[in-house]
DNA sequence: TTGACATGAAACCAAATGGTTTTATATAAT
DNA sequence: ATTATATAAAACCATTTGGTTTCATGTCAA
């Protein structure tokens, strides 16, 4: 596929085990395709498949070095990932918003409790 | 599919645009899936089936009130997202992580040198 | 009681995903 | 020059995903 083909975004990049453990790995330091390989039961084929997309999402690129491709982590994608998430932390390090939220639900916590005791009765 | 069938996680879950508009949504109010679905080209199946998604990612919750299922949002499942983010962090918050990315590397020396001299203005 | 409304459940479908195997090509090592 | 290594490219495959349509069921309202 073309460079930055631009088909997959970072959320999707992430969503696969695989490919956030391949980040972790190229976190410590570059790697050539048949390294990465070794710390997975998978082919070498697949790997190169998560590193494509990785490479869509500008999370890893790569270059040829010999007959060797080296990929390398390119982490700043992530800071999108951050911005989408900072909004959603008010709704636990605000505390004021954690309240709200419990008072919200209570009336549920109350009903449950209650239809457990019938139960046990029975 | 099964219920909380524990098939999805946090990652899989926000991976999907629509299911990530459906979470902002809720984080203004919680909502029956009729209104939910009001906001998208989509059918009411298609976004119960996103809810049961969140739902299986313990993101969102649903409780019936008279013929309403009526959901809300349960961001906790979230922190798991930022701790696996905090990790990459480093990567772009500490300069010298970055330094110390580009000199391992870079093919673009010039840019080693500038943030050397912004470093060593300190 | 009779509709209208809100959801649930199931069958179905095309495309995407995550893997495989096979074949080809360029580079390195002997 | 030959062989082993590292990757690329393509065909193939099963399962999952993201949607649809259809039909059934429970609840509210007139």
């Amino acid at each position: 596929m073309s460079p930055s083909a631009q088909k997959h975004d970072v959320f999707q990049a992430i969503a696969d085990p695989t490919r956030r453990k391949v980040l972790k790995l190229l976190a410590e330091k570059e790697l050539p395709i048949s390294e990465i390989t070794s710390h997975f039961p998978m082919s070498r084929t697949a790997i190169a498949k998560h590193l494509q997309v990785l490479s869509e999402a500008e999370l890893v690129s790569g270059r040829k070095v010999g007959r060797e491709k080296i990929y390398r982590l390119h982490p700043e994608p992530l800071t999108e990932l951050k911005q989408w998430l900072s909004f959603y932390e008010k709704f636990w390090e605000n505390k004021l918003s954690i309240l709200k939220h419990i008072v919200e639900s209570s009336e549920d916590h109350r009903l449950l409790v209650i239809k457990s005791e019938e139960t046990d009765k029975k």
